[in-house]
DNA sequence: TAATATTGTAATATTTTGTTAATATTTATA
DNA sequence: TATAAATATTAACAAAATATTACAATATTA
């Protein structure tokens, strides 16, 4: 899913070049020509990033880059200030006011990108990482690895999370739908059909009779159970 | 590896004083006039130790070491306070912004390299120096070799890198983004698919089937196991 | 300074995976 | 048992992820 990056600049023709730039790095962008339709896209919108311009008519910048550290919300939004001039203490300001990264103009678009996927990777939140058991399966999501027994069984990314989903959720019929929302992800639009065959090759991935727990409920779904 | 000294000093010839008595005691320096360009430099690079001038023009020594200590990744760089006047109310002053020494002018350069020597000692726990085994490979970050069972391997830096943070964190998978958080350092913007490169070279350089041990996860990443 | 090594990137090749459709099999029940 | 419905299996293809190669830029060394 490709990362909703929000840019707060004042002058139209910048933000133009900012959003042809990122759109064509595969980014979305929403744009902002003030601070209120910059807090009200916030607002409306889960943005992943904001590119804030440090210029901006009066204060707004360094006012919106407070009030969204203020609020637990955004809090964890990272924000990269684009300053025009280089002067020393709009850096300080800048990152004392709570940027997690600035750029000086006139910057390269490569730079840009590069810092933006920099900050965008290091905000991404860690998934669960618990060891699950159930039955004689061992999934570790930290090894990334699953034991039959004692022997090691190798997965495709989808037949992973698939088993990592009915080992935590154990003991409960799904339908294929549900599956797909919570497996898949929501809005994406895939066949139901598409979870037999994944059921079918989590089955035989499996070398003992590991397989029988995962179990068809005819007419309902699937369950992972004893 | 040279510690990486970071002089920041408005008196062309002072800094370049500096920069000599250290750079000949054999550490690398690299120097700021300004606060500006002082900040920039951190950000660039992984500074271990920072000489800092307390009478840089307009407070902005004081500004700076505010600064580091607000960040979380500049809030461990030790300060050397540098300061002309001995008076005790800036020595406090000093202190209490941040700074783990000062040094009052004029000194020898025996006591600043003796003081910056202590400060590294204390903020660079001897811990990474362990010759760490796993499977045939033998690792000694001492003498900076790999065995391969008998034979020595010929490792770039980056490679050499890439495997001692594997072997010190094996059995876990590691995501692109993660190794070059971890492994390149957190304030570098490197194209995550140059992970793969580094994997295929590292790889490549072990003369045994030692390579198995590093394995490809499909969709989350990379992993050192046996 | 020149020579060498290292690095990051882009382009290309290869492999693996996900999806789908077609077909087979099983199950329920009329 | 015959039939319809549900699920399983197979195979083909497209899409995605990873591996490999080549090269230019940078840093290091002699």
């Amino acid at each position: 899913m490709a990362a909703k990056i929000l840019i707060i600049e004042d002058e139209l023709a910048v933000r133009e070049m900012l959003s042809f730039t990122l759109k064509s790095t595969g980014f979305n962008t929403l744009e902002a020509g003030d601070s209120e339709s910059a807090i009200d896209l916030i607002r409306k919108h889960n943005i992943d990033l904001i590119l804030l311009d440090w210029m901006l008519p009066g204060k707004a910048g360094i006012e919106i880059s407070r009030v969204l550290r203020a609020s637990s919300e955004t809090k964890s939004i990272p924000i990269i200030m684009l300053t025009a001039k280089s002067e020393e203490s709009d850096k300080i300001l800048g990152l004392e006011s709570g940027a997690d990264d600035y750029i000086t103009k006139p910057f390269s678009p490569k730079e840009l990108v590069a810092r933006i996927k920099a900050l965008l990777r290091r905000s991404a939140p860690q998934a669960d990482m618990e060891i699950v058991n159930y039955g004689n399966i061992t999934l570790n999501p930290m090894t990334h690895k699953v034991k039959d027994g004692d022997e090691n069984i190798n997965l495709g990314p989808t037949e992973f999370k698939l088993l990592h989903f009915f080992m935590t959720h154990p003991e409960r019929v799904y339908s294929r739908a549900q599956l797909l929302d919570l497996v898949w992800g929501r809005n994406i639009y895939v066949e139901e059909r598409t979870v037999d065959v994944h059921i079918l090759r989590l089955r035989q991935s499996f070398n003992s009779d590991a397989s029988k727990y995962i179990q068809t409920v005819r007419g309902s779904g699937y369950r992972y159970s004893e």
